[in-house]
DNA sequence: CTGTTAGCGCGTTCAA
DNA sequence: TTGAACGCGCTAACAG
């Protein structure tokens, strides 16, 4: 590995000239330019981000937290957000907590060490609080949710209102006892509540189900809730994942989807069209998600950054999933 | 930020004492560690990893190269990946060249600016000759795929006898028209013609169709096959993805799976177990993978490297995606 | 057991 | 337009 030294003795001329050339700063007499490139491509000289990265203290890393990439949703975002990064001469280092929630500590660490220079969290199951005590000197921004209780840039579609659509969405088809999939998730949960109320439905407790993240945790809630005996004609499940995995529970306890059940889900993954039936649902934009998030945390560095928190549209796609309500 | 300059003022020591308690190096007073830990909680010190980096001449990052984050076969070894390089004090760096897999150059700058210490591709698509040359200072491991024109470490299962034991599942069932869905991957490919050829079935070229690796890009193949008359009453789809788009389409096209045509996946995603009907697929230990290739990778850079290519065992999984043949 | 010294590779003053 | 010198934060060789 050729370094900025041995160029500069092939060359001719200081390592302060060479400096110039690679960063484009002017003032170098064009023979010389010429000269600094030659001896560059004739060591195959490439700069050292070690040496720049100290020299500049940065890293132009963001660390992306996420509770688990197996989640299409999450990694869709991450992909148009390295997309995004690289664009912008940044990389994308990946940190999947799933096997560790609470290590805020682990995390922590890596921003503290200089490792990165920013944070962008997919998941506000974290603790934030600890995280926001430093985004001052390290950016952090929130995608794909929203906090309330903190001041903390982010892009997200509006959760709750989203949720409320949902709902009301299977309450306009006729439905009243609707089970909600997903408790840990209170956004979701509130707008759930709030469309039951708003449409005079009695709110039963026994109807907020918990379940996991995943096609298994959907379909575990689901069988328990089977189990459970408990009696409803539709079911709005967070996320799709969840859903599908719910779904196939319905299946294979002989219910119907949706003649017998009506299943709504949340996120717009794109598996979700390919299920039998296909899977009506709130779609999340990801792409803009992801793209947006990036250039806000990009902005926070600088002298302008981007207003928040960023807002965008969500939409319900009305697949095969959800019917109308009949006695069963 | 503290740096060690200031640790060892306060506590009144050398930078050198600082970093052997840093790096608990033995020799030191017990007393004076004692002091120094006090200092360095004081003032909330951590060891910049960049001027660390610099010294070692180590980034302590991997990064893994991919087509598509959100292929799920990808995200749950880079999940592992990243889990098992966390472990031993790596990190990830996530390259994911979606939409631009010929930019070797863009990677190799990456590698060649000692951004990173190697590189784990999941890939084959990639020009790897190109890495293959600087493997010696850079080390590469391929993962889920295997080349034999170059000597790349390598870790995955066989992939041409899963593909003749998926393409023999579909012949003992009394197929013989099979269609094979992505001639981009190759050995896969071979697997199905040497089945086809052990079998005595003639075979068809125009049986032999391409495809990308989403849902979408196996359900346009096979509506394009559908279009052109193709007769075919089974299909090894490579990937899952696909052969999940691909039984959509047959379904929108009024063609039943599996009673008129069977349909065989490949790679045992998880959401294979939660459509309808559950695709038959050949499984691949996915977490097996994206753990050795780690720690191949890892030995590659000590002074024992593992033995190479490693081989992990797959299974054919049968679900309800296929069927014996019947005529129609 | 501890301190001094010398870089790792780079960007950036300050002079010339 | 260029070069000398310095320092980013750290570790390691050597000396005491």
């Amino acid at each position: 590995m050729a370094t900025i030294q041995e160029v500069s003795r092939l060359a001719g001329v200081s390592t302060a000239t060479v400096s110039r050339v690679l960063n484009n700063s002017r003032g170098v007499k064009p023979s010389t330019r010429e000269r600094v490139l030659r001896a560059i491509q004739e060591l195959d000289y490439h700069p050292s981000s070690m040496g720049r990265n100290l020299r500049l203290n940065q890293t132009c890393c963001v660390m992306v937290i996420l509770n688990d990439i197996t989640n299409p949703f999450f990694a869709r975002i991450v992909r148009t957000i390295e997309l995004t990064a690289r664009s912008h001469g940044y990389h994308v280092l990946l940190f999947d907590s799933v096997e560790s929630d609470c290590s805020a500590s682990e995390i922590l660490d890596v921003v503290t060490s200089r490792k990165i220079d920013g944070v962008i969290f997919l998941s506000s199951k974290s603790n934030l609080e600890e995280f926001y005590r430093i985004s001052k000197e390290c950016p952090i921004v929130l995608a794909g949710e929203y906090v309330d209780y903190l001041d903390i840039p982010s892009v997200s579609i509006d959760n709750i209102a989203a949720a409320i659509e949902a709902t009301n969405h299977l309450i306009s088809l006729g439905h009243r006892d609707i089970l909600y999939m997903n408790t840990s998730d209170k956004d979701r949960l509130r707008g759930y509540l709030i469309a039951l109320e708003l449409a005079g439905i009695p709110i039963r407790p026994e109807l907020q189900v918990e379940s996991d993240w995943t096609y298994a945790g959907g379909y575990a809630a689901m069988e328990q809730a089977l189990r459970d005996g408990l009696e409803f004609s539709a079911v709005f499940c967070v996320p799709d994942v969840a859903a599908i995995g719910a779904i196939k529970a319905l299946r294979d306890n002989q219910v119907r989807v949706p003649e017998d059940v009506s299943v709504i889900g949340f996120d717009g993954i794109e598996v979700a069209e390919y299920v039998d039936p296909a899977l009506t649902t709130i779609s999340q934009p990801l792409e803009e998600i992801g793209r947006q998030a990036f250039e806000l945390w990009l902005s926070l560095m600088s002298k302008n950054p981007l207003p928040y928190p960023i807002r965008v549209p969500y939409n319900l796609v009305r697949r095969d999933s959800c019917a109308p309500y009949r006695e069963r």
